[in-house]
DNA sequence: CCCTGATTCGC
DNA sequence: GCGAATCAGG
């Protein structure tokens, strides 16, 4: 698997958005996380908050050893007085409390302005028994609520999806094969008969499983699982 | 153990 | 350039 155009905004995009190297590297297919770690350092992606804590620094023998050099040009990372300075600037109330680190949208990252997808984060909050409703991040007063209705109805399934096999339908019995993408308003399961013992049908087992074969001769790109690539 | 990202280095 | 192996922290 090669890092094509596509792929490689895939990456990208992916990446400044908080996703995991393995998040990344599930949704891509065909590339490891190292692959995707990798990658993203070359093209130059890196310092995004990560687990690692960037305070101190152990000596070990053997790290001493085999690090004495390389540690000079790895100095250059964190900048506590700046990343002071930021959070100096920003205002009481809007503390970024809530969320954890892992949410995309507003951890500290956000001071490196990247080009691409400024989008994607838009929140939704429980306005209680009426329901949900959406903020995107640049609404500055707080919406409306809606008026809360007599009492709340199970939504009726949309007519895309009413035949077809839902989340909800699925068992051990029957292919769990996704047909379409989710969120997609037809996106169901497979539905047929499961091949006992496997998650999915005769059909999709074929697709599912296949011999391992060498590193060097595995010749078929992997199936994609979902469909192929979402096209827009 | 699991996970995370970072780095190295043979290819 | 690529990514497995390895390292290091949570």
């Amino acid at each position: 698997m090669s890092w094509t155009e596509e792929r490689i905004e895939r990456l990208k995009s992916m990446w400044s958005e908080g996703s995991t190297a393995s998040q990344i590297a599930d949704e891509l297919g065909g590339v490891s996380r190292n692959a995707v770690i990798g990658k993203a350092h070359r093209l130059g992606l890196e310092a995004r908050p990560s687990p690692v804590k960037p305070g101190e620094e152990k000596e070990t023998p053997k790290k001493a050893a085999k690090a004495a050099a390389p540690k000079a040009a790895k100095a250059p990372k964190a900048e506590p007085p700046a990343a002071a300075a930021n959070a100096a600037d920003v205002a009481p109330g809007d503390a970024p409390d809530g969320p954890g680190p892992d949410l995309p949208s507003q951890a500290p990252q956000a001071q490196r302005p990247q080009a691409a997808t400024p989008d994607a984060t838009l929140q939704y909050r429980s306005v209680g028994p009426g329901g949900f409703i959406r903020q995107g991040p640049g609404d500055t007063q707080a919406p409306i609520p809606p008026a809360p209705p007599r009492r709340l109805v199970p939504a009726k399934p949309s007519a895309e999806v009413a035949d077809k096999t839902s989340l909800l339908d699925l068992n051990d019995r029957i292919c769990r094969w996704p047909i379409g993408h989710p969120g997609e308003p037809d996106f169901h399961f497979c539905g047929q008969s499961a091949n006992p013992g496997f998650p999915y049908c005769v059909q999709h087992c074929g697709v599912a499983y296949q011999a391992q074969l060498p590193r060097r001769d595995r010749r078929p790109p992997p199936p994609l699982p979902f469909g192929g690539p979402r096209v827009r």
